[in-house]
DNA sequence: TTTAAATTATACTTATTGTATGATTAAATT
DNA sequence: AATTTAATCATACAATAAGTATAATTTAAA
């Protein structure tokens, strides 16, 4: 059971291609399961046959964008296990990186993910992961700094968490800036959320 | 012609806080022109005659949940023309009990934005008038105080708009944090953002 | 060769938005 | 008071799309 496996992993991969191209495309109201099935050439209930409903589609969407996005990269910082703030930066940039890499697209899935709780959870879900991610980052820093600053755990965790999410690279990124330009103002909110006083860079 | 756009009024009045009341209580499938206009007592039809669309009501719902709010602080705060820096306080304070007033709602209605592109622009526009009043107050303070900081002035007036969006008061408030205590953190990463270093507070 | 999984075809049900047409009511205008 | 006009409602209809049911077909696996 192997040509098998790779012939249905084939079919999936071009119906969530295609999903992608559409919804990236299209104004959202025309996409609809007709479309997708035309520009993945295959039928109708094909789709319905793998990702049962419209809202399984679209959850499957959100994970194929993040394997398609620069994700691995995370994994690699957590193991090479650098200095707990070099961790946290890579952290942003690695975000940062998949929130651009299909902006429009996750900006609708967001959108989604606020209407139809089954989207949503999908969304809760991976958010609850980033926020994890961030648990293990600061509790390696607050070991090994201790917890000197004047910011309450939870709350640090909560504005990282707030400003590494897809809403804040999306606000700031709003006005023609660029990636890096984004990454350079979350890093240093970042670093004054948890206590982090950055000098004065120059003027 | 006074009683007349009097009773008009009310009935428009009557639509949009069913509307209200339906995207609050029930799943947003649920919230369908039939639902709405049973709750308002009143014809689907009428619904049309008065909002046009599906789309039209919520944007109007928007406007009408601005008004709801108190919003009007805002023009208070502006006109007493105090310390800048005690403005961008109260303009941060306004919004936030502005989105706790209807949090699920403005959420939803954010999602929509993100989807349905007429209910988007009424969105956007309101986003601006909320750039415009930061870039306001900030002009107030650079005027007085200069502008010192290390953080060119594009930068600072959105991460501003940033601190001060729905989704950074939606993504604080999430864990049961109070409404006060996410202006606490807002305001406190907001001065930050203009270059105010705060004295680190009692532990 | 048989079995089982994946895809397709056809047809249908259901739900909802939006429009068309005209009737009805009540306020405003003359 | 008579007329006009704006707002509401009733009925009906068109259009679209999601999802289900059933069965046929293809093709890899056993």
């Amino acid at each position: 059971m192997r040509q098998r496996q790779a012939a249905t992993e084939h079919t999936r991969a071009r119906i969530l291609a295609a999903a992608r191209k559409l919804l990236l495309s299209k104004s959202f109201s025309e996409f609809t399961m007709e479309a997708v099935a035309r520009k993945a050439d295959v039928s109708r209930l094909t789709i319905y046959y793998q990702f049962a409903s419209k809202a399984g589609l679209l959850e499957s969407l959100y994970d194929y964008l993040a394997r398609r996005g620069e994700m691995e990269r995370l994994a690699d910082s957590f193991r090479r296990a650098l200095d707990p703030l070099i961790t946290l930066q890579e952290f942003i940039l690695v975000f940062a990186h998949f929130w651009a890499s299909d902006l429009e697209i996750i900006r609708r899935l967001h959108g989604l993910g606020a209407i139809d709780p089954e989207v949503g959870e999908g969304i809760r879900a991976r958010n609850q992961r980033r926020r994890q991610g961030l648990r293990v980052i600061m509790d390696r820093y607050w070991k090994a700094n201790g917890s000197p600053t004047s910011i309450p755990e939870p709350d640090a965790i909560d504005t990282l968490h707030m400003l590494t999410s897809f809403e804040t690279f999306d606000a700031l990124t709003g006005g023609g800036r660029s990636l890096e330009e984004a990454v350079t103002i979350i890093r240093r909110q970042a670093h004054y959320a948890i206590g982090i006083i950055e000098k004065t860079s120059p003027k």
